[in-house]
DNA sequence: CTATATTTGACACTTACTGTCAAGTCATAA
DNA sequence: TTATGACTTGACAGTAAGTGTCAAATATAG
């Protein structure tokens, strides 16, 4: 099971990319990258954009991968964490086919 | 489709207690309540445990309604918001069944 | 109108997150 | 050993987000 920092550290090292050079193209600190790659950071969406990008990778499955992480890791450690899921599913459903209004 | 903040005002009303009256039991402003039974706010884990004491709502069940409003508010927006919630499922399963050592 | 219930917004405080930077480790080559 | 390049780490200041408290405003009932 793959993390998002995996993924992205794997993927630039498949392509022989340097911290340095995908840090410049996404414009970020390579510190950042670095600290996003072992999931100590959290990255924009901005960011995986550009990530995706550069290293190639699909930009609907990588943000896939970066929101499953945050729910995962959000409630991993309740007992009810599937039931939350599944009523979150439900809800997310019904809040899409009843559109509020700004 | 209830919020977790309908479900609190519509059992308080249903018992007749005030604002007051449960914010009290819950030790808390009776402006915070009052703003977490409109979604203003939301409650910390300690507030919803005596929110169901005095509600005599079952605590599991509204622990699951608050994880599931927080998922679901987070990733309502987004396309893959579906999909994200299946990967989620499948990390959670995971991850309980491959524990990690502190 | 009066009284009570609820809502709202301002405030100060704390916590969490952000990017930047310099110093650190580590492996490799000379 | 020393030097070099890749990466990591931690401190820092700034910003954003969340907290409880309070008083004033609004709504509701009698």
């Amino acid at each position: 099971m793959e993390t998002i920092g995996q993924i992205l550290r794997n993927k630039r090292q498949e392509l022989g990319l340097l911290l340095r050079q995908v840090s410049a193209y996404v414009d970020i600190d390579q510190a950042i990258l670095s600290k996003i790659e072992r999931n100590e950071r959290k990255p924009t969406k901005e960011m995986l954009e550009r990530l995706a990008e550069i290293l190639k990778l699909d930009k609907d499955e990588l943000m896939i991968q970066f929101l499953s992480d945050k729910i995962a890791y959000e409630i991993v450690n309740e007992d009810c964490a599937n039931k939350a899921l599944k009523v979150a599913e439900r809800k997310i459903k019904y809040l899409k086919s009843h559109p509020v209004k700004n």
